[in-house]
DNA sequence: ACATTAATTGTGT
DNA sequence: ACACAATTAATGT
């Protein structure tokens, strides 16, 4: 089994969680799973049955619109979870937004029963859930204020400064398309953006990539 | 190694 | 925003 696995990565990537039976616990009942970059972990109207905790990767999570455009709302890291599972989860809703791996992604999944149950059982676990609510809502004032009161190169530069420090890399393996559908944007308004940005020596820009320069 | 094609990026209006 | 040009990467022969 990889008991052993979800162990030493919850002791790595989750030390908040620091009781050994609520470790022992997830060891047991937690589910490894892996996504491809592209695919869809979780569409807007589906039930949600688990919580993941997420290992390695980035998981983007976005609104669409009446017309169908997406819009950006956060990332999911290693280290967090996603708080719209847990409330889905709890309340028996459907999820109001999608997530989709961005890179390749590893989680571990929680059936939903073993979630409610830990709240009581276990103060790490209550804890742990509390602050990533607070890290959520932190994250999606970021975004709201990020289309509300900035102009669409200081967004540029957010998402990202955002998206680099979520990966642990200065390197983004991303077209100015995909950029310009999370801020929704124009592409061409995308490229002159990031042109401008190379120019003042913050990027410098390659085929699918965009290399973010330490200042 | 070369040619062909598709995807991405650049530019002018 | 649109049309199209240029460039780059991927693929087939």
């Amino acid at each position: 089994m990889d008991n052993a696995l979800v162990l030493n990565y919850i002791r790595t990537k989750y030390p908040q969680l620091a009781e050994k039976s609520l470790q022992d616990e997830i060891a047991s009942v937690g589910k490894v799973i892996t996504f491809k970059s592209g695919d869809i972990i979780l569409d807007i109207g589906s039930y949600i049955k688990s919580m993941p905790l997420i290992i390695s990767g980035l998981i983007k999570a976005v609104r669409e619109d009446s017309e169908g455009n997406e819009i950006f709302l956060y990332y999911l890291a290693d280290g967090e979870t996603c708080s719209m599972s847990f409330t889905c989860c709890l309340m028996n809703k459907k999820s109001e937004i999608r997530t989709i791996a961005e890179e390749d992604t590893m989680l571990i999944s929680i059936p939903s029963k073993y979630m409610d149950e830990w709240m009581s059982k276990y103060a790490s676990w209550r804890n742990w859930v509390m602050k990533s609510y607070e890290l959520r809502m932190k994250e999606l004032l970021k975004t709201i204020d990020s289309i509300a009161f900035q102009k669409m190169d200081e967004r540029l530069i957010a998402y990202l400064q955002n998206k680099a420090e979520k990966l642990h890399s200065k390197i983004l393996h991303t077209t100015h398309q995909e950029i310009a559908y999370d801020l929704n944007a124009s592409r061409e308004a995308v490229s002159r953006l990031l042109k401008q940005l190379e120019n003042d020596h913050y990027v410098v820009l390659g085929r699918n990539k965009i290399e973010i320069l330490t200042k």
